[in-house]
DNA sequence: CTGTGGTTGAGCAGATTGCTCAACCGGAGA
DNA sequence: TCTCCGGTTGAGCAATCTGCTCAACCACAG
């Protein structure tokens, strides 16, 4: 394998990748051809990457990109929680059951727990709230509702370091 | 009111939408014309409902499907932060300098905002929490790393909700 | 020097898109 | 009950794009 501008595997994202990736964050509907120009690459090099991206898993699932306000979901809240560990994967499994949890991730420090969940409204969010407390195993949970994004998601500020050495791998 | 190929307003999705949401997330790169016999609508509602959502910002940016790992970062933490009430938009602005921060949040309770990050390693993380911790206004911060995610993120058990009442408009 | 792998340009049949039009259909309002 | 309105549908068409294959390049590794 090569190292210069490689079409690396593993899951690593080179530079050009990375230029496919911003284009496309600017123009989700572009088409490869658009790309072609835009980038000034051949297709078939945007085509080869594009589709070794999605399925390298370098891309996560659609729905990502689906705003849950949109779908009736404009509260956001975050629930911190502390489990016995022994059962922590039947927690996990409780959990997943409850639509309006988004994710969860399982943390180091004194807090197990990070749900993020969506909800209609605040009475929504009560319930919902009430049902992880409620999940057995869970000994101790606080939920925080998320007032406001100073920061909304994004990944581009990494996406264009990573487009900068234009060609290069990681070193 | 609206008029300009308004399914409905204001960002909801009904259960046409969701249906449409359902297939793209199966099948990222798929074709109007392959939602079209997927789901039984004709071309020419599958593309307006389409451009919709895309339009009225009911989907968020592509970036979002990125993975962050794919790119160089496969640790993730949670910062949480306590912050000078009156420097809340200074501080905002200054997380937002820092490329790794992928989202803050301003939540209620005791804990002022909530960022996640990423880092291409435990050096790293350090680094940026650090980075964190010395933002001005900023008076305590606490960081969590994520060591697994019990539930990765979704959505399509919401999008299956809303699809279900297909034919039926929002409510 | 040679093998390897990514990139490029070319080509082609077939699929897809963007757009427009007319006809339908059910609900809201007159 | 009748009429208007907006969403849905089917059809059609030119232009574009996709999927795939091939041969030629090029830089690097061995």
């Amino acid at each position: 394998m090569s190292r210069l501008s490689t079409v690396n595997h593993g899951g690593a994202v080179d530079a050009t990748d990375a230029r496919i990736l911003l284009a496309l964050d600017e123009e989700p509907r572009a088409t490869a051809v658009a790309l072609t120009e835009r980038l000034g690459l051949s297709r078939n090099t945007v085509q080869a990457r594009w589709s070794r991206l999605e399925r390298d898993g370098a891309l996560g699932p659609f729905a990502r990109r689906v705003d849950p306000a949109a779908l009736g979901y404009p509260l956001t809240a975050f629930v911190t929680m502390r489990v016995d560990q022994l059962r922590l994967t039947e927690v996990g499994a409780a959990l997943g059951d409850i639509p309006e949890v988004v994710e969860v991730y399982g943390l180091s420090g004194d807090i197990d727990l990070l749900a993020r969940v969506v909800a209609a409204d605040a009475d929504d969010l009560y319930r919902i709230a009430g049902r992880l407390h409620a999940v057995p195993g869970v000994e101790r949970s606080s939920t925080s509702l998320a007032m406001n994004q100073l920061v909304p998601h994004r990944l581009t500020p990494l996406l264009e370091r990573a487009a900068e050495g234009t060609g290069r791998r990681r070193g």
